[in-house]
DNA sequence: CTAATAGTTGACTGATCAGTACAAAAAAGG
DNA sequence: CCTTTTTTGTACTGATCAGTCAACTATTAG
């Protein structure tokens, strides 16, 4: 019982990602999270305890709407042979990034790399983000393996970690170039080691 | 004419350097800098202008140090055959990054991730060392398909951004996890891949 | 010597920071 | 209706932010 909320957890969580997103961890000001979630400040802190702990929620958000859908591509048959699958993962992120002035580029990448805000929580949300595509990459793997699709031999977890690894690197690089013909370089090799 | 500086800009910028590789741009204070280079925050004004330009000077010492040195070890025939090279450069990161408490990791990898501070001079600056850093993977992708080290016929420039890219996306794993195997993979896929 | 130039120092600025305090408001139970 | 509980809006906190300024110091030119 006591007054109800005003607001959804879902979409202020939309809101405040999308200002970590833009701005990452140290340079968004509670007052950004406030403007763009439309709380007030008692509101948002009596909800989410910190900016930190909005932090945690809105990576955990991230994880639960973009890279679920992403994992989810990657798992339906009807999006094509392995292969094609991985191809479209890639070219994704470039038509993306590229199309985005501020160069956002992927949530989970940016909390990994920015050294504020980094506690052992955030980055075991991370990590979790970063198993979760390991795996399903592997798994990809596995399949093309079998149906012979993919060359067999090589151990599938192996070539998935250096090609998640490719597909990070992709997204570094994509910060700074505009030159998509660097970038589908990387997808075209990262497809050949497969 | 007029009074001699106190101090070395070298050693001012090498102390810079170390405070924004630790905390990034945003999260690193004028006081920080103030008292990790010695200065005054007039002489540092005087002497750099803003952070920001603090910033950017400490880049490209970042650059004329650290990444030259690994350029040089790279081009260094004595460093052995083109992929022990490679390798060693993989595993030299993966011992520096995993014995980092703090995970400072690459200063231009987190200067091109982080969406504060990354002005176009800044993503140009950036760029010029992921460049570099192809140019150099490149070069010795040419020379190993020449000797037959590497199997020939693969473009040596999308096998060395391929490559290049595993490598920026080990260091970003690199900054969650402490699993050394994982990362050991990516040096022996990416190896595998040349 | 004096004048001119450049570097140093530390106090100071107004703005902004994350977070808190508290009273008004909105609901449910009785 | 009245109490209890929770949310809401806003004013407020002390701290800290990047950057400035003027007084002072060290040097060279003449």
């Amino acid at each position: 019982m006591g007054r109800p909320r005003e607001f959804s957890d879902q979409a202020v969580l939309d809101a405040a990602m999308e200002v970590f997103w833009e701005k990452g961890y140290e340079a968004a000001t509670t007052q950004d999270l406030c403007a763009r979630t439309g709380l007030g400040r008692g509101s948002l802190y009596n909800a989410f305890g910190s900016k930190h702990r909005l932090y945690e929620e809105a990576i955990r958000r991230y994880a639960a709407t973009r890279a679920d859908a992403q994992l989810a591509m990657l798992a339906d048959p009807e999006a094509g042979p392995v292969r094609e699958r991985l191809r479209a993962m890639m070219l994704g992120v470039i038509d993306a990034d590229l199309a985005d002035p501020g160069r956002r580029g992927c949530l989970a990448l940016n909390a990994a790399t920015e050294q504020s805000g980094r506690t052992e929580d955030v980055a075991a949300l991370v990590r979790r983000q970063f198993v979760n595509l390991e795996q399903a990459i592997c798994h990809l793997v596995t399949i093309g393996q079998g149906t012979g699709e993919l060359p067999a031999g090589r151990p599938p977890l192996q070539v998935a970690r250096t090609f998640q690894s490719a597909y990070y690197g992709l997204r570094v690089l994509a910060k700074v170039t505009d030159d998509r013909n660097t970038l589908l370089d990387v997808v075209d090799g990262a497809l050949a080691a497969l």
